[in-house]
DNA sequence: AAAAAACTTGACTGATTGGTCAAAATGTAG
DNA sequence: CTACATTTTGACCAATCAGTCAAGTTTTTT
């Protein structure tokens, strides 16, 4: 009733999940200047006026990639547990974004490139919506330390240095295999990781009596 | 005598290094398939013709950007000191790096989005020469914790996670800016920005009966 | 000052690519 | 089965862009 004629057929849902999933690879290895309507069309088997049929503009189905990109990606962020324990629950968010680092590296490429590029096409997302959503984490955070729970540190720069650790594992994975080439190829890589950071990041790098 | 012919004149020096600096302003906002030569050429006040006199390809100007970018980008990394006091090399590094990050973001940008495509120019010189200054650093820092004088962490994880989050702030600036807009303003943030980063790293986020 | 070398550019070309269109094929409702 | 809507595609177009070329201008050498 609110919709004057949209009548999504199971055609279209299906075709329109196949596009995203083929689109969402092709803008996280080449970018979206980079990548072309041909490359997703073949990705996904279907004629390029086809593909055109269900997102008329190249920058419809860039940004269809993004929202779902990003709604992937702040869900964790999202389910940090205000009444849980501190340490747990940091934790617990470290862990479940460097899983997604390891299962989804496209998404956090796609959306890395877009902020890297100025966020031309997410800028007021970044403005209203997460800024809201990291100012509420902020406080949870400041209860925290106020609470004794949790050193004095800076909310805003602990949130910017897990971001940052976590997205590197995704984003700079080319960089990683390089440099550690041996230990990449370990199963557990990324339980070593996610312990190790854990480490640094509750105890710090100080060497203490207690060792 | 060494070189058969190219004899560099002062003209070819100066060109050279005004197309490089366009080039780099283009590259890092639109990335490699994003940037055109024309645009490059505007930037640097001259002809498309004339400037694919000094570099014959789109390609070659890029790889010279990025061959400048990563020096600069590694200068601190090889400054660091295995004869210093461990916490003061790594405080003075991150300062170094942050402030990189402040004055020249694009070279980081240049950097992420190579990296972030997958490295197709320099995958190389990741594998040979950074492998090797990174395995030379992790050795410096084993010895300081076999020495005792830093906690026994992972040198590989604690060198991703400042690399990681020094290059946030160049990278996810756009990012930055919208979620903590007023801090940003401020003179001073990229100091506060390094006292906060270095003090949770030193001493992590578990609070301490001492405080 | 003349000749040579180095530098500069307008005009062009061929390839790529985002997007259109009209017609065909397929699915669906009565 | 028939009529109608939805889906699919080959052929095409206009714009963009990397790179060429030949002819000019400036600088350097002798």
């Amino acid at each position: 009733m609110t919709q004057t004629k949209t009548k999504t057929t199971r055609i279209q849902e299906t075709n329109r999940g196949i596009i995203l999933d083929a689109a969402l690879e092709v803008f996280s290895a080449y970018g979206f200047r980079g990548s072309t309507i041909d490359q997703i069309a073949e990705k996904a088997g279907m004629s390029k006026p086809n593909l055109l049929y269900y997102f008329p503009r190249k920058e419809d189905i860039y940004i269809n990639v993004l929202e779902k990109t990003i709604d992937e990606w702040l869900t964790p962020f999202r389910h940090i547990d205000p009444k849980g324990d501190p340490l747990d629950e940091l934790a617990k968010y470290i862990v479940a974004k460097l899983k997604l680092s390891e299962s989804r590296p496209e998404s956090s490429r796609v959306f890395a490139n877009e902020i890297l590029h100025g966020a031309p096409a997410i800028g007021d997302f970044l403005q209203s919506h997460l800024r809201n959503i990291v100012d509420r984490k902020v406080g949870v955070i400041r209860t925290w330390i106020d609470d004794g729970r949790l050193a004095p540190i800076d909310p805003h720069h602990l949130i910017f240095m897990i971001w940052a650790t976590t997205q590197h594992y995704a984003d700079f994975k080319v960089q990683i295999g390089a440099v550690v080439p041996d230990r990449v190829k370990d199963n557990n890589f990324y339980e070593e990781t996610a312990a190790s950071i854990i480490t640094i990041l509750f105890n710090g790098i100080r060497p203490r009596q207690e060792y």
